[in-house]
Order: structure tokens, then sequence, then C-alpha cells
RNA sequence: GCCGGGAUGGCGGAAUCGGCAGACGCGAUGGUCUCAAAAACCAUUGUCCGAAAGGGCGUGCGGGUUCAAGUCCCGCUCCCGGCACCA
């Protein structure tokens, strides 16, 4: 037992319980806004996606708040005024099924399992500003959420509108487009959803396509990859034009292509079949036959509608339109493999250049011709690649336009140039995103502060008669019936209209949880305040959020939302920037055995469980060390008690310090200092660049160095190992906040470590007085030697030259080339 | 099908300026201490040949560029994620 006072280890429960009374005195993490708004320090915003209260927290929580507090601890140790707020995404579908389940209220289950998931926090011990803790299911927060929702339809941007929408028959209410899974299943609950022909609010994402997509450059290199990827796609901006086609007896028709270029290859146009077009262009003769097979069409499920292998089908409407480059006339068609909500619901057929078109008109035996010249080598079908144009016009038509001969751009665009000139079309933009259905038929949500007149229509609720709070239902009158239960409570929905003063309704909907995530960050600014949503003040000071850290579950769905609020906001004149998110890293998710933990598969592992076993900062660090933060961790492969080995080793530095606080560390030993300040400057470069493993890496070789010192160096009373102790304290803290406090005030300081100043790297210890020159002989690593950083080529080449271990790898050959990278190697090449 | 990311020891992962592959940790093996165990500490740990010195091979596969390739280029395989009858 090397260590003075003859300990081993510490208590980890104890040492819990000493420090966070301590902390709650000394609350070192509050958010001064007058410092930033002052300029007297520059800000950083660290936010991390603030949880849902369902039960305890569970491992996702702890690996990202491991991470997050990595960063905003590193920011205040550099001297940022950082602002680290938490709350919760209170409203939402799980409290009301308990409600329902249990016949309470769903306040009743929301609120305890936040009490519950507070005081989980507080003993995580991460480094958050609670005086700004909210929760969007209060009065104070919804108020503002239902105001925010005001201000949105005054600029135009929430409206209601009748359309078929997307139906989840087990959560009984309907669902934006971001909330249906791939393969058509609820996003929530995993149950098929439908489609349903309804009345329902909007908010006009679309009007903000083309910047939620061009921005998304800017974003490209502080958002992980995959992130911006996954919003690229949904956006889904494609290039293109709108053609203008005259119909037989009808009003024009205009459809959305990519491929104007192909437009003399056009045979025939295809009308989604569940659109209104198609049935406005049927005629009589055909109707018959069109309502047969868009009856059976409709009868099939999404599911099957989206399978891609299916053979086409389709029916002849009975009506021709022209070709606006020939004169031609072709026929118009509808059919299902057109989407009627996509573009304009009508395409061209250009069955040569694509593979649909080609199925399609193989399939009604429709001509088929190429307008661009494939490979000699080519037996594959449509052909959709580069190459000259062909066929423009065809033998016995005539055009004013040739594009023969020229390659798929040029083609383009002549196109478009002479569409625009007839007057039969132009270049446009057009994007798969649609409008977010933000109108939820449930209760625990912020109610639309709408109220409808049969006088006066759609009449807003008045600013000053914000919120419009929640009657009190409970039990089975939250029983999910298809409208909203809100529809049941008489007392409320039944008001007088603020305008006229007649009787009229509230609307009954709620908001989608996600409105409410969607601004929550402006909110945290000053949570308090209760004459605005928000300071535009502090907003201008402390935004755009510096770094912000969630799961990919979010990669659409709430990021995109967010930024659609912020963009809306900026034009509203509220703020200034237009991202609300400079940074963004996802957090892995934490499995078990190689599975997703789940009841069903019995692999579930309690965080209680494991903080109870190994410690808050056991496993802390086993999180951030585990990998880089975007990897999955699979808990099974991780050693939380080998993580604790570490904390114990680490911890007993600081009882065999045996120099004086303050002692001067310059007169220590200057081995141990250049290491020491070594890995203060990497850990700096690291934790900027968020690898926040390789921190806790460098951090345990500093501990080894350390040890080594003490034991086998210049023993513990050199000052170059209080040094380095108290530099691992510092390290440490931003992991393990403990185990650093503890260590901290072993070695003589103040609580608390997380108020000291950085370590400052001395410059001059980082310079190596030898270097280790790898000596190779035809690329093989035959020797290494301990140089001066300044020894020159020449000396490096005789010194290499000379080692035996290389003259016998030359063997006598000519030595042809000697390539030198003083200091650092020796190539010889014979 | 299109777009993005990845593949490194028994395991998690280091090495992103083209310059010692396997840092750090886990696990394993042997040892010290102990009546014993735990903890702690020491040693070994990519693989093959060799008693050793030393050498061969080695970053999913096949080519290439280079004095030098996990890293760059070309062509594949597989895995993960996003989008998908989106015209």
């Amino acid at each position: 037992m090397s260590e003075r006072e003859g300990q081993t280890s510490y208590d980890v429960h104890a040492v819990e319980a000493k420090w966070l009374p301590v902390w709650e005195r000394l609350d070192p993490f509050r958010a001064s806004d007058d410092a930033v708004v002052s300029g007297e320090r520059e800000k950083r915003y660290a936010l991390t996606m603030f949880p849902y209260p369902s039960g305890d927290l569970h491992m996702g929580h702890a690996e990202v708040f491991a991470l997050h507090d990595v960063i905003a601890r590193y920011w205040r140790f550099r001297g940022y005024e950082v602002l680290n707020p938490m709350g919760w995404d209170s409203f939402g579908l799980p409290a009301e099924n308990a409600a329902i389940r249990n016949d309470e209220h769903p306040a009743t289950y929301t609120y305890a399992n936040i009490d519950t998931q507070f005081h989980s926090m507080k003993r995580y011990a991460t480094s958050v500003d609670w005086s700004r803790r909210l929760h969007t299911s209060d009065p104070e927060y919804y108020r503002w959420t239902q105001w925010l929702f005001l201000k949105l339809r005054e600029q135009g941007m929430a409206y209601r509108k009748n359309s078929p929408v997307n139906w989840c028959p087990r959560d009984q209410t309907v669902l934006a487009n971001e909330q249906v899974l791939a393969d058509g299943t609820c996003e929530r609950c995993g149950a098929e959803v439908t489609k349903r022909e309804l009345t329902q609010w909007f908010f006009r994402t679309t009007a903000y396509a083309q910047e939620l997509y061009d921005c998304l450059d800017d974003l490209q290199d502080s958002w992980i990859g995959k992130v911006v990827n996954a919003q690229r796609s949904w956006i889904g901006r494609s290039e293109g034009a709108h053609v203008t086609f005259d119909v037989d007896g009808h009003d024009p028709i205009t459809v959305f292509t990519t491929r104007p270029d192909t437009l003399f290859g056009t045979t025939f146009m295809v009308v989604a079949v569940d659109a209104k077009l198609a049935e406005e262009l049927v005629t009589d003769e055909q109707r018959a036959e069109f309502e047969t097979y868009r009856d059976e069409i409709r009868k099939a499920s999404d599911i099957d509608r989206l399978a891609t292998d299916r053979p086409k089908t389709g029916v002849f409407l009975g009506v021709h339109a022209t070709n606006p480059l020939t004169g031609e006339r072709i026929p118009v068609w509808a059919t299902d493999y057109v989407l009627a909500d996509y573009g304009t619901g009508a395409v061209m057929g250009v069955p040569g250049g694509d593979q649909r078109d080609w199925e399609f008109a193989t399939t009604m035996d429709l001509p088929i011709v190429r307008t661009t010249e494939p490979p000699a080598d080519w037996d594959g079908e449509a052909f959709n690649g580069e190459g000259p144009a062909i066929n423009s016009p065809a033998d016995g038509v005539t055009s004013a336009l040739d594009i023969n001969g020229l390659s798929v751009a040029e083609a383009k665009a002549a196109t478009i140039a002479h569409l625009e000139s007839i007057g039969h079309g132009e270049g446009t933009v057009n994007f798969r995103l649609r409008d977010w259905l933000l109108s939820r038929q449930r209760y625990w949500g912020a109610p639309i502060p709408v109220i409808h007149c049969p006088v006066d229509g759609e009449v807003p609720v008045p600013e000053d008669q914000l919120p419009v709070e929640l009657p009190e239902l409970r039990g089975a009158d939250l029983k999910p019936k298809g409208t909203s239960p809100l529809g049941a409570a008489e007392e409320w929905v039944n008001v007088t209209c603020p305008t006229c003063g007649g009787p009229a309704k509230r609307d009954t909907d709620t908001m989608d949880t996600f409105v409410d995530s969607s601004w929550y960050f402006f909110r945290y600014l000053s949570p308090h305040d209760d004459t605005q949503a928000f300071d535009s003040a502090l907003a201008e000071a402390w935004g755009p959020i510096d770094l912000y850290i969630g799961g990919d579950e979010h990669a659409v769905l709430h990021l995109l939302y967010a930024r659609f609020f912020t963009k809306v906001l900026r034009d509203a004149g509220l703020i200034t920037w237009d991202e609300p998110f400079a940074a963004y890293l996802s957090q892995g998710k934490v499995i078990n055995n190689g599975r997703k933990m789940s009841k069903s598969l019995g692999n579930g592992v309690d965080l209680g469980a494991q903080l109870d076993e190994f410690g808050v900062d056991a496993v802390r660090l086993t999180l951030v060390f585990a990998s880089p933060p975007e990897d999955n961790i699979d808990w099974a492969d991780m050693s939380p008690a080998g993580s604790l080995r570490f904390l114990q080793r680490a911890w007993r530095l600081s009882g065999d310090v045996e120099s004086a606080p303050g002692a001067d560390p310059a007169a220590g030993d200057a081995a141990l200092r250049k290491v020491t300040h070594r890995t203060v400057r990497e850990a700096e470069q690291l934790v900027e660049a968020y690898r926040f493993n390789v921190v806790v890496a460098r951090t345990m070789e500093l501990v080894n160095a350390t040890r080594k010192a003490i034991d086998s160096g210049p023993g513990g009373a050199d000052p170059a190992v209080r040094e380095a102790a108290e530099v691992v304290a510092r390290l440490l803290s931003l992991v393990a906040p403990y185990t650093a406090e503890e260590m901290w005030e072993r070695l003589g300081h103040e609580p608390s470590v997380a108020s000291a100043s950085w370590p400052e790297v001395d410059e001059s210890l980082l310079v190596e007085d030898t270097v280790t020159c790898v000596v190779q002989v035809q690329g093989k690593v035959r020797a290494t030697l301990e140089v001066s950083p300044d020894a020159t080529d020449e000396q490096l080449t005789e010194l290499a030259l000379a080692e035996p271990n290389v003259q016998r790898a030359i063997d006598g050959a000519e030595v042809r080339r000697v390539i030198v990278r003083a200091p650092k190697l020796v190539n010889v090449v014979v």
C-alpha cells in the first residue's frame, strides 16, 4: 500500500452524497445573461434534446447527457459564459394512454415522472443551469406555443384545408408525413397508417423548402453528414420544367418533368387515378371503366401501392393532348403509378427514357421513341443516361426546335428556352416536402387557439385570453373515439365569438407535440417571462445554439421543424439568424448484446441499477470512453467495473502528492511536465473535435505517467507530480465530476473544480529535445534513431547508414536514393 | 434503384497532413501479496517461423499511383442509415 493515508479506494456513494449538497449551494452553472449581453464574456449555448417524461431516465439519456456535459464543462473552463439548460417535452400520448388505463389525469403521470427524472438528473451531475427548467405542458409554456401558432397564422404560415391525410387507427389521430415510416406504419406505435379525407391545420413548411434545402450546404461541415443527407432526401429538390399540353375540349394540363429534353419522345400522358384531374378529364364513354379501376385502386392498401415491382395498370380516359413541340396528338391515360400529390399529379409518358413509362407503354401497346442515343452495347430498355439527343423531330413530323446531337444538359436548356418562347412551359424546381400537418385529435397537447364562428368564420383567440387552458378531463373521457376528446367538454367548447359576441365553438384539436419542441430553445432564454415568448435581445446574444446533441430518430422530424420555426420567426422580425443549430452531433444508441434494448427481448439494462453498482462517474466514463459519440454502444462489450478501477487509480494520485498546493512546477521533473502539457494541448484539440473517447484515453495515459513518476521516478514530493495530478482532476471533471471534486479537495483546493481555471499550456514544454527517427529500407522499418529535432538531412543519412541492421538489410546493394523527412524519417532505396 | 456512411487483434476502439498499424481500455494468460479470495501490483498478449537475434505476413476483396498506402485513385463484396413507381 503505497498510498499515504492508507486508502486504496473511496466510497462511490459516500462521495456522491457528499458533493451534491455542496454543488447545490455553490450553483456554479448558472448562466449570466448580463455577461453575454454586455459582451463581457463570449457565449456558448450547449443544448441536448430534452427528454419526454416516460418513467425514469434510461441508458440513452445517460449517454447523451454525458457526452453533452463534456463540451459544456470544457467551454466553461475555457472562459465562455455557457448556457446549458434543461427541461421536459411533457405533452404527448404515453401520458394520455396511461391516464386512460389508470383513470387519472395525464398530468399526474407526467409530473410524477418529471420529478423522478429530475432527481436522477441531479444525481447524474451534469452542468445544467436549473433555474431555466421548463415543461412544455405548463400553461405558462403552452400559452406561448399558442401565441406562436397565431403569429405563424398571421404570417400566412398556418392554414386549414381539406385533404387526404394520414390516419393512425391505433392512436386515433392524424399524423404528419414525417411521422409515417417508409413502410407505411406509425412512427410512434407501429400501426399501419391509413388515409382519411379531413379538414386539418397545416404549417406551410413548403414555403421554406428552397431555403431549408439551400442552408444545408452551410451546415454540411458542422452537422453530422448522415443527418444533412437525410434532410436533403426528405426535402427532395429536383430541377426540371413545367410543360403545358393543350387538351381536346379541356383546359390545358401542366406536367412536371426533370427531362424536358425527352419531350419529343412523349407518346402518351398519364394522370394519377386518384387525382381530381382524372375525374374531370374522363369522357362519358370511358367513365364506367375508369370508375371501376379507380375503386379497385382505392381498396388496395398503401403498403401494396408502395411496391415498385407490380405490373403497370391503367385506363384510357378517352381524351387526347397535343405535344407542344410537334403538334402530335397523344392519348391521356389514368394510372396508379403517378402520385396525385407530387408535382401536378400528371406526367408526360416517355417510354424511351423512363423505365416505368417503358413498362406502361409495353403493357398498353403504346409507341416507343428514343430521344437519347444509348451506348452501342446498350441492352436495357428505357435509357436515361448521358448521350446525344436524337429524333428531334422524328421522321415525318415538324418542329421549330431541333436539338439533335446536343448533350442532355444542352438539350434540356434548349428545350426549356423554346417552351418559354412559345408559352408552353418554363424551367422550375419541384420539392418532395409537404406541408406539416399539425392538428391532433388527442387531449394532452396545446389546444389550437382558434374559435369557429358561424358568422365570422375562423377567429383567433385574442392574445390577452391566452393561454387557452385544457379543460379538466381524465380517465375514460380521454378514450380515443376518432374525434378530439376536447369536443366532449361542452362548457369549454362553447364560447362567444370574440368578434361578434355570438355563440361560437373552440377548435377542439390540439397541436402536434413537435410544435412544442420547435421553439423550446428560445424559451430557455427567458423561461419565466410572462410578457413575451422570448426576449429578442437575449436571442441575439445567446443564439444560435453552438452545439446540439440528440438522437438520429429526429434527423428529419424535430430538426426540420425547428429549422422551419426559426426561419419563420426570423421573417417575423423576432430574431436575425437563419439556422437554430450551428453544429449538430448525433449520439449512437445504447444496445445490449447486439440488439436494441426492449422489454420483449428482456435485455434491458436499468440505468439506476448500473448507477447503484458502479456509481455515476463510472457509468458516465464508460459511455464516453466506449466509442466516438455517433457510434452505437453495446453495453455487453463494456466494462463499467474497469472504468471504476481507473477512477480509483486516478483518485489515488491525489493522495500521493506530497508537495504543498502552489508548489512551483517549474522546479519539477521535466519529462513528466512535458507529458502533462502535451496532454492538455491534445485534450483541447480533441474536445473541440468532439473526440471525447480519445480525451479519456489521453487522460488515462497521463494517469499512468504520473503513477510511474511517483513509484519509480522523481517521487510524490516532486512538484511536477502535483501539476500532473491537478491536470488529471480537471480533465477528469469533464466526465467524472465526483471523483474530480474529491481529488481537487485532497489536493488542497476549494470546491468546485468546475470553477477552477483551465491549465495553461507552457508552449516551451511542447518542444521535444529528442525525437524518434524511423529508418526504413525499401519502405520497411529496420531501425529507429533518437535524434535532435533539428538534425539535418545529411546527419540523419549518415546515422541511418551506420546502423548495422540497416546495412544488413541493404546487403551490399547499391544505394540509389535516400529520402529524408527530417527529423522523423529516413527511407533508403536500393 | 438513387444518395450518404462504414469494414482495423478475441472485444470496444487509436492512428484523417501519405511516413513505426494496433494508442488507451476490456478480456485472457502467467506471476507477486494472501490460509484463501477480492482488490492492488508486475509481466506477456495481431499472426506465422525461430531457443534467441531476427525475419515473413497483416487494416473486407482485386488492381493501380508512390521511395512509402489503413490513409490517395480505379473496380468489386458485404454491413448500416436515408429516400424511393417523386416523373
